[in-house]
DNA sequence: CTAATTTATTCGCCATAGCGTATCATCTTC
DNA sequence: GAAGATGATACGCTATGGCGAATAAATTAG
């Protein structure tokens, strides 16, 4: 996997495609993480700005995780332009 | 690179370490990332729950990045024990 | 088309992050 | 010792995320 994650919108995005990937409801998913489907909807958007621990909730719960890394540099940095 | 970033104290140990071997103070990098010192100090110390466009910030002034990846296998941590 | 499920959005409430500003203890360096 | 820099912490303030609960809106199943 190992998707770029700059953005709240990136972010939002690998988290939804996880989700789906995996059958589940956004209520799923929050149930699991600990959540309410509400925030669950608003993380995915990446419109609101979240919190720290609410994303490594999500992603704890999606049985994923952050990896700190360089940053790449040159071509293909935004990942939603892939979609 | 491709440090683990599971929890808030991870990603301050992280952003701490990659600033030190910068050799920049906490107010350079505050200044780079638009926040305060203060803001640096409480995120490198991962007490408080940081905001998730606080970190971007932060990462983006270091050049460093999120990724996220399936969860390695190991220690099978459950979510509640994050926090 | 209808019903059920799923997702998006709203309201009031509370908690807290980050702000400006400032202080204080360390630690270093003259 | 004095001066400077660094990092931790405090106060009041504002902004906003997440909550419960509810309800639209959209999607899927039948």
């Amino acid at each position: 996997m190992k998707e770029l994650a700059r953005t709240p919108k990136q972010i939002g995005s690998i988290i939804q495609r996880a989700r789906k990937k995996r059958c589940w409801s956004q209520s799923q998913l929050a149930e699991r993480a600990g959540l309410r489907q509400a925030t669950i909807s608003q993380v995915e958007s990446g419109e609101k700005l979240a919190k720290l621990d609410t994303i490594l909730a999500v992603l704890a719960a999606l049985d994923l995780e952050f990896r700190i890394d360089e940053r790449t540099k040159g071509h293909g940095q935004d990942i939603e332009e892939l979609f």
